[in-house]
DNA sequence: ACCTGAACACCGTTCAAGT
DNA sequence: ACCTGAACACCGTTCAAGT
């Protein structure tokens, strides 16, 4: 029998920096934050976990920057043709889905210090009130207003106070809408 | 020389859970989340880091949930004599306070399942507005928006996304109370 | 250029033992 | 009851070495 020159060498897509991100992304949602480490993640891309610091030379640290990167930077689409408080209830739809589809990273995107996640976000947020005519002074502080407010409401929903102070089951999907519609009613 | 009974076994006040959590806070605010270690903990308390285990059984768990206890669970003191509005305004500045003197526990609050800690200080805040005239449904939803927006802002703020996208510096302390002051007004 | 293997200085936690 | 000391199974990261 002909030896096999060293197994799966040639059969795997070399390792890239998006490929470990995805990698790690997957271990954070199926197993939590606390379980993503540097040797699992080498395992599950089926290579030396030290292979993984040519790409990522800051090591832990840059891959969970690239985490934050990943799932918190996600500006809104503007649809000039739509009302532009359509555009914000859309955009915070979509934005909640994505931190609950991806909560093992929450308590990073809250502090990590990787400016530009959020950055590109917020700025995305002033533009489509400055379309719908906001002054730039209000849009800015409206901005910070309503990425603080989904991601505040979002990390409440997801720690899961289910309880409220009476035994009523808590409608999470009304409760984020109805002080979404405050907030955005609230700009002007 | 009278030989000296193993030093430090008599002039130290004995271990406690409030002494722990305590130390332990000490270390967040100045060293960081990340530098919170049993080894650690226990030299500032000048004690094998294993003595803790005896004080919290849950360990390091247990030790988490209690720093989430001890700087989340601050609910808001009514005032009946003051305009509930203004209670709220009060509660909410003392509330941002508080979590940016130990932002190091922020990611904590965020997503640690601790039910109690949380749930005491939403409470305070739906019986406020209760007093205020609000009607059941719609002040358990305001509590829920209003102290998600302190912890989001917050946490916003202690990120520190400080370009806006112009070179603007950001006033955190106006953005916050413009923000606070679009949710507050919008209950009703 | 890209990956490996061994090594180092740490972790959290257990367990038997001391007082 | 309260604390210690040694041990175990992990961590992240470095560094020299392989291809």
């Amino acid at each position: 029998m002909v030896r096999q020159p060293s197994i799966n060498a040639q059969h795997r897509p070399p390792l890239s920096t998006e490929r470990i991100i995805e990698a790690a992304l997957q271990i954070v949602d199926g197993q939590g934050l606390g379980r993503l480490t540097m040797r699992r993640l080498g395992d599950s891309l089926e290579v030396e976990a030290m292979a993984i610091y040519h790409h990522l030379p800051r090591g832990k640290e840059q891959l969970l920057d690239g985490l934050v990167a990943h799932v918190a930077s996600a500006p809104a689409e503007d649809t000039p043709s739509r009302p532009w408080q359509d555009v914000l209830r859309g955009w915070a739809g979509d934005y909640r889905g994505r931190l609950m589809a991806h909560a093992g990273v929450l308590p990073l995107v809250v502090t990590r210090r990787n400016p530009a996640a959020l950055t590109t976000t917020v700025a995305s947020l002033r533009e489509v009130m400055r379309r719908g005519g906001i002054a730039e002074g209000a849009a800015a502080a409206a901005a910070h207003t309503l990425l603080g407010y989904v991601i505040g409401h979002t990390a409440l929903e997801v720690r899961g106070t289910n309880e409220d102070g009476a035994d009523r089951v808590v409608d999470w999907e009304a409760r984020f809408t109805a002080g979404l519609d405050l907030v955005i009613g609230g700009v002007r």
